[in-house]
DNA sequence: TTAACATATGAACAACTGATCAAATGAAGA
DNA sequence: TCTTCATTTGATCAGTTGTTCATATGTTAA
């Protein structure tokens, strides 16, 4: 099934790229991840929690946002599974939980830095 | 100068992770890189172009895409310097223009795939 | 139990994003 | 020149995103 015959300039070429690509759920999956790590204050969350577990609060005052937006970005991030918390009392700490997505952010630092 | 005083779990914590953060502008360019690769139809570009170069409407017949919605990506990926492009007469083609970039996206497929 | 505190949640809203369409370039051949 | 083709551009718009605020949990200590 070839979706284009009419315009195409290079079949062959169009074919083995397409044959190339990895599958749409692993696509849809690394861009996820991608997007997890593209907005700037969610990003700096996840670089403080780089350095060391910190509890909501402490979160926040690093990276000067609210407790609540930074609950909210840390929900979304615990649903990609890329931090996870414990609880000790009141406090709730929180910390990197995949290792993939910690060598992929020191990978991406280093590389900014040249 | 302290913004945190009031609520702060912790201070030597915060301030030992403060301080292990990158500049910001590190960081927003970290967010930039990570964004350009966290829309779907924009990874899958430019995962076409890991292969190989393409024409535009090569890419479009790949991504199944219109190919001005690929133009448009393409202008936004140009901008960051991860594709470049060369004219051949009438035809443009794209490329990968950032190594980094290049081994980054290889390295979250391989975490991706486990 | 009540008060105080840490965190989570839901609604609301402005800002942003990506796709679409129509129209404009710009190069090659007739 | 004129036509065709590959690509680009700009406007528009629906859908999404991140923040804010108010409120709700849930835990601890009194």
């Amino acid at each position: 099934m070839d979706t284009c015959d009419l315009k195409c300039i290079n079949g062959t070429k169009v074919k083995a790229t397409v044959g190339s690509l990895p599958p749409t759920e692993d696509i849809t999956h690394m861009a996820e991840i991608f997007k997890a790590l593209s907005d700037p204050s969610r990003l700096k969350i996840v670089l403080a929690l780089l350095n060391r577990e910190h509890c909501v609060c402490d979160i926040a005052a690093i990276c000067g946002q609210t407790d609540s937006a930074v609950s909210h970005q840390l929900r979304l991030l615990r649903t990609l599974k890329i931090v996870k918390n414990r609880r000790d009392g009141k406090i709730i700490y929180y910390s990197i939980d995949d290792d993939h997505v910690a060598s992929l952010i020191r990978m991406s630092l280093h590389h900014v830095r040249h």
